[in-house]
DNA sequence: ATACATAATTAGGCTTACCTAATTATAATT
DNA sequence: AATTATAATTAGGTAAGCCTAATTATGTAT
């Protein structure tokens, strides 16, 4: 249904909803695509017409619910995905969105619901995002940024709020891994930097910037 | 590089040539592609231009050695995607052509060097057709229809001439799957239907057209 | 050798998804 | 309120891959 562009438009304007809330502007969805602003106003229009979003001018677009339906769909693909290419495959996660991006486009709802049982309907993916169902529903959770957690509390770290590779490099260098259990020691105020103890061994001194894109639920 | 409609230009060519010999003319291109034969006529100009092809005017192509590569490493994909979907996510040999006709021009080489090792660097897709190396190369065989052999013969199937759901679903009806052991018992003059008894046990009556598309290895 | 059928090509057009340059809205600053 | 900066849109254009209709090659049969 949905052509390949369609459907990364559609992406992009979910996850700039989800970071930024409200309405997405054109120049953010021109900056994240890598295209031009005016083209992306010609192809917001085309994609109104579809009913895929829903589009004021000057304004900005908001997914309808048939195009955040894709969207999830997509997405679901994507994160489905990186978890094969991580755990059979033996890909690194810093290894597997490109890969995946492509993978995401394949049509086929028996393949995704076959991999998804061949997978053992995994609830994230190797980032700890989120895995939506076939119907675009989440589990829910509650994670967090360390950074907003307090001396003395113990997390289990389960997701990151950036994806960068060289963010992913720094923790997989540092070994912090998806899972770990951290004791929050100390919290130097002036910067902001955490102490902790990972897994009840190791002590680790991590920034503001790190601690900002650790996701974490309390133990 | 290649562009996908480039991909599946070349994969014809490929396959056309595989079956007919000699240079490939624009009909049989359009026909097997399903596009008009002026396109077709356009598109080989493109595609020799950038020594993909090589095309002679009215008679039709080749494949550049550039192009052979190419049209050879989508189909080691094409077949490397069906034995895992076969294997691993369970799918019959019927239903994983269109699905592989997709994943085939996902490009990544370490994703497909990482699922050749996955799957055990396996030799033939579930239709026995043999599945290149990275470099192009073939293992060999020395598989010849059925129809070929003489009464009295023991030989395993090992793979089809013909790919149709129907000839597939007829096998899967008729129980008779690869690496099955096939004893001719008798040959019928006027028909050609042969007479063969399956593994030792159960005895069949497979006609002409049938037996023409069972490739078979002499035991 | 000529006529006919079939195959291939040329010419002109269309849609999708992009582009640049010019113009118009909107928001921010004085 | 007027100016300025930034964002968005409009207008006009391009390349890739397809189409139909008309024309030209090629091969076959008389």
């Amino acid at each position: 249904m949905a052509s390949l562009a369609e459907e990364n438009y559609l992406k992009a304007i979910y996850k700039l909803h989800e970071k930024k809330g409200a309405m997405v502007n054109t120049s953010a969805l021109a900056e994240t695509l890598q295209i031009n602003a005016a083209s992306v106003t010609d192809f917001i229009k085309k994609m109104a017409a579809k009913k895929l979003i829903s589009y004021e001018k000057s304004r900005g677009v908001m997914l309808t619910e048939r195009g955040r339906h894709i969207a999830l769909n997509i997405i679901r693909k994507h994160r489905l995905w990186e978890v094969w290419l991580v755990n059979n495959l033996g890909f690194k996660w810093d290894e597997v969105h490109e890969i995946a991006e492509q993978l995401e486009h394949v049509v086929s709802d028996e393949l995704i619901e076959s991999l998804d049982k061949h997978l053992g309907y995994p609830k994230a993916d190797p980032h700890g995002d989120l895995i939506p169902d076939a119907k675009g529903r989440f589990a829910k959770t509650s994670s967090k940024p360390l950074l907003d957690c307090e001396k003395g509390n113990r997390v289990k770290f389960t997701g990151v709020a950036e994806h960068s590779n060289s963010f992913l490099q720094y923790l997989t260098k540092s070994n912090i891994k998806l899972g770990d259990e951290l004791l929050v020691e100390a919290i130097e105020e002036f910067d902001k930097s955490f102490q902790v103890k990972i897994n009840g061994k190791e002590r680790k001194l991590l920034s503001k910037d790190v601690v900002k894109n650790l996701l974490v639920v309390l133990l």
